[in-house]
DNA sequence: CTGAAAGCGCTTACAG
DNA sequence: CTGAAAGCGCTTACAG
């Protein structure tokens, strides 16, 4: 048995090669099923290896076969607020279970700080730790990003990266959901004077969602009676934004926010004002991650589906590292309207969901629209 | 240059050398910064390697130091819908910035299926992809992590074993916490008749904090008006337990929920019978991972401090890796009471934090207060 | 002091 | 058909 510095004995293929008298070459092959081992040895491999609780070495492996056997999910450092942490709880789940069904470790690459100079990630596909990598909520223009995915290492991208051609990516169609929970809060809630809180606009999200707000306001000849303010996606700037809205008078009886935790913060400002959601401002949110439909009132928001997202974008990326498929491309998933209390629609233990089909492609002609 | 299957060339140790004219292993030794090398070849080697792009591979180093520069957090399938999602991001957090200083890898194991029969994160171990592992939210018997300690590989359990004495874990002081918060309830809002709906009970949290609440109400000699409701952590059986109270027309005045994602179930359905909290009933949960502040009203609750809990835990993992820490051990960081709204302490934006210091140890020697 | 072999654990291409 | 070498990339213990 092999010594680990730390004492722990780790049986090799050379122990159970030995019990059973044969080769470790002979063993590998008993152990993969190659025909040209007898069922006898075979099975005698299989149960030496069983007694002795042998499991392959991944580094013995990985250097043999130039395969890591791992996939990376990337957060680029940036990214601490740009999601809530829900939304990334919900990418590891979809990822995870694919790399499972694809006997694949998950590795966590985050960047420790900017300042550290070496870009984290990079070096993890560099060092081939693993195979490919999955990145999620970058920003428009992250060098690194670009960098990565010029490599031709296998890399997909969670998001719409107009600017990256050459990227494979999986994504939503965050115009066409925006446009049309804007349009519901006109339509149906009769809503005449609405607002947009943005996201971060280094991020093609903000950007997107705000055009969407822009093209339902503008269909409806709203545009001189609406206003759009800049946030982070923090609850806090949710707050802000609606604190400025009153202290600046404006008038407004409407408000779509980039996200839910920003919806959140605008709520509990226009509650202690005394202002009623939805009666006095119908507002509604986007990504649906666990905190809407627990707020109160209830929040009407997009629903994101980050898990289908993540677990198409890793099976995409198992695609590209066995050569099955090749870059560049572009998915979009479909997305939902999720119909609460805080746009008037509902209680606030109901819910009414809406599918929202991509019908209305935009940008490239490799995407298309994945029902789920 | 190596080519990979795929086509993509990697740099190796071998280019660097030949560009500069050394062997490997005076490249190697280069760029580690051995003495034994000239000034004016290091710089050559470290010159070449830079121009290359060169980064060492991990399997061919992991073969060879046998070690694998990764640590992997495991998560027991079962576990699904023991904690909240957020609780897994704040282990992540604390766990990645740890492993992040080690410059080793974060791996995430979880199980795909019980049924899958090899147990995925022993696999881990023993194919020695990982050097060590941190294991959060097991349940109080499952065989796989006691026969995972038993290995005697470097383990950290995060949470409470008192039936696994060779254990190293990191942990809170569940009675002590919700004693405390039981006798808030009691001592400054004048509770009489409280209800405490548990967690799952083959988990310790569940047990523990069902202890704690037992020796608040007997302390107060109010045994005869207290009431014990079995949940299992979801928000539905929060809101299940409360139902249940009313439907057998048992009389409380105050709630004490093993999580808040029940505290938040229970709420509702209060507010949907007409009963105010906390002026008819005060409750409060447990964990304050992100609900509890933004809920309606703010959530009253003793702080969890996962994040530098599961912190604490890769480096103690890291010490026992690397030999400087033996086990076992078991260590206790302090948590905070949180007073918020619904126990009447607070309006719904204000909160008042009181830390709570482990002075009651229980259990064994080892304990001891870490204060953070 | 320095050159270069040995070997970590594995699998497959090669020689017989 | 089968035996066993070669080599993935690295680092260190050894020989000179």
């Amino acid at each position: 048995m092999a010594k680990k510095p730390d004492g722990h004995a780790s049986v090799t293929l050379k122990d159970v090669a030995s019990r059973v008298g044969v080769t470790t070459a002979a063993a590998s092959m008993a152990l993969s099923g190659h025909e040209r081992i007898s069922e006898k040895t075979r099975d005698a491999v299989r149960k030496a290896a069983d007694e002795l609780g042998y499991v392959p070495s991944s580094a013995g492996r990985a250097l043999r076969k130039q395969r890591a056997g791992a996939i990376a999910v990337v957060v680029p450092n940036t990214s601490q607020h740009v999601f809530g942490h829900l939304y990334f709880m919900h990418v590891l789940t979809g990822v995870a279970s694919a790399a499972n069904e694809h006997d694949s470790q998950l590795i966590v690459s985050t960047n420790p700080d900017e300042a550290h100079g070496v870009v984290a990630y990079e070096r993890v596909m560099r060092s081939r730790t693993a195979d490919g990598a999955i990145v999620t909520s970058s920003a428009i223009d992250d060098p690194n990003i670009e960098a990565l995915v010029k490599t031709g290492l296998p890399v997909v991208l969670i998001g719409n990266f107009p600017y990256l051609p050459d990227a494979v990516s999986v994504g939503i169609d965050d115009v066409r959901a925006t446009e049309a929970i804007t349009e519901h809060l006109i339509d149906v809630h009769g809503v005449t004077a609405p607002v947009h809180v943005t996201g971060t606009l280094d991020h093609q999200t903000g950007v997107d969602r705000r055009e969407g707000f822009l093209r339902a306001v503008r269909a409806h000849g709203l545009d001189e009676t609406s206003h759009i303010i800049e946030g982070d996606l923090s609850e806090a700037s949710g707050a802000a934004a609606v604190e400025q809205l009153l202290a600046d008078g404006i008038r407004f009886d409407g408000i779509v926010f980039a996200n839910d935790d920003m919806a959140l913060g605008g709520s509990r400002v226009l509650r202690s004002r005394g202002i009623r959601v939805p009666d006095d401002v119908a507002i509604v949110g986007f990504d649906d991650f666990g905190l809407a439909r627990v707020a109160t009132p209830a929040l009407t928001t997009v629903r994101v589906p980050a898990e289908q997202m993540s677990r198409f974008a890793a099976e995409q990326l198992f695609r590209l590292i066995d050569g099955s498929a090749q870059g560049p491309t572009h998915h979009e998933l479909d997305v939902e309207l999720v119909l609460r209390a805080s746009c008037g629609c509902e209680h606030d233990d109901t819910e009414h969901v809406i599918p929202l089909r991509g019908e209305k492609p935009h940008g490239n002609d490799m995407q298309r629209s994945i029902s789920q």
